[in-house]
DNA sequence: TAAATAGTGTCTCTGAGACATTATATT
DNA sequence: AATATAATGTCTCAGAGACACTATTTA
């Protein structure tokens, strides 16, 4: 990386960069506001959900929002998302994956004025009940399925606030391509798991999962994919106890695991 | 999508949504500079290149950089990016594909303040050479595999400014991988294109092309890829001349076109 | 032993890699 | 005919889908 660069020839009489730097002003340009938002992923009970707090104050008061924040002077967006992660999650290690969605700047996104987001997602094994939010406002975690992402499908779905909706959907649909050829999947798992609780994810992410027989042929080959350890979970009622794994160093998924349902048809317009 | 927010049932003395905005105020956060950089992406004689401009003005003056420019109130970073690659390629109508890459936002990353840049990728067929900037910087087409994104390899490449050689690094990979599951290998080539085109477009991307046999069956059967024409290109020196083909309506590719020489090796550490 | 869950074996089909062969043009 | 480029045919192998079968536990 190239970071000295005042190598260039300089006349006797023309400004040095440090000179130029020290006059500089950044103008009166109109500057937007900056936040980060979140789309915090988890699995309950089977169950794929996000973390949504409802907004205690206009606008969409009452609304549904994903949890996030400003952006302050001397961090970076994803610092800005971890702290914001910590703070709404009451998690101070959290243990879990977190990335850059895309940012979102469709003028009148924010009612209150010019305001650019830049999304993240996270993707945690279950986390507890959130705290309650100081402004009084409640926060929980909604099942995905029971939000009305594709469609007026559920009566009792949550109002969204914001575009939210639209970043939600992108959201989901990172996590539901990001598990196809990473090892994302057991960020969602314990230290230890089993190969039954980690089809699970795919389950509950996905809707449908991958054949037994086949996910196991899959999982167990890929190399870096999962470690066995040599002990077995203790189950409670019934069934042939399964032997625990541990997530291998294998970040990337070669080829693909595939989603099933999705036939393996040629392209289709977008 | 949820537009209408005022369903909430409210109290007498309580603030109205619109009584509320009315009265508000961003406060006196500070604020950041948002602009676009934009790496417009061509083919131009078989060579995969990227438009650089070369800086007047300090910082980092002499250095090459990205084109790009502020984002303005009202619009969003798309039709910023948009504005600036009309302006730059001096193309009014851009027949190409544009989107987002992603927000860089790393402390220090302008020495004149806090500026946050979010990056587009644009895929464009042959360009013309650009305009030369009004501020008697130089513009040209460089040769992707010229620059040192990966090290120091070439000694003679132009020093890059900013977190640029970070931004071109994303930037060449998106593209490289997007035309492995989508059909943008033909926003490189014509209105119409041969198969050996289009697999050249694969050629100088990737700096490898797919066994040419294996490639046109993949291509040919791919339903929606390409929709063959009744034409031929007319050829100049020795060889048979090839069928014309239109892009398709398909945009994505399943199963994806595999890059060759990647050896279907199990996921690794990255 | 029945029920429940974990785990194995195997047939088949699709699609990619490798590479030999045929086709159609110019000089 | 020689050369050059385009296009086809075919053998093989990896890996996914489907599904029957075996293993290990509790009630």
């Amino acid at each position: 990386m190239t970071t000295k660069h005042q190598s260039e020839n300089q006349s006797p009489g023309e400004q040095s960069e440090a000179e130029f730097l020290a006059s500089y002003s950044m103008g009166d340009y109109e500057r937007p506001s900056v936040t980060v938002d979140l789309a915090i992923f988890t699995i309950r009970d089977g169950v794929f959900s996000v973390l949504l707090i409802e907004r205690g104050d206009h606008p969409f008061k009452g609304h549904w929002a994903l949890p996030g924040g400003f952006v302050n002077p001397k961090e970076s967006t994803d610092s800005a998302a971890w702290r914001e992660l910590a703070e709404e999650t009451g998690v101070e290690q959290f243990s879990g994956h977190l990335e850059q969605l895309r940012t979102y700047s469709e003028p009148g996104r924010d009612p209150r004025g010019w305001v650019i987001s830049v999304a993240h997602v996270a993707f945690a094994p279950n986390l507890p009940d959130p705290q309650h939010g100081d402004d009084a406002a409640d926060a929980r975690w909604w099942a995905v399925e029971d939000l009305n992402l594709d469609g007026e499908v559920n009566p009792d779905a949550p109002p969204l606030a914001f575009d939210h909706v639209e970043i939600l959907r992108d959201a989901v649909e990172r996590v539901r391509s990001k598990i196809e050829y990473t090892t994302l999947a057991t960020e969602f798992v314990g230290e230890t798991f089993t190969l039954p609780e980690l089809r699970r994810v795919y389950l509950a992410v996905w809707g449908a999962a991958p054949d037994l027989a086949n996910f196991r042929r899959k999982v167990i080959k890929t190399e870096g994919f999962v470690e066995a350890t040599t002990e077995k979970r203790t189950v409670e009622a019934g069934g042939r106890p399964p032997l625990l794994y541990r997530k291998g160093d294998a970040t990337t998924l070669q080829p693909a695991m595939l989603r099933p349902g999705t036939d393996p048809e040629p392209g289709e317009q977008g």
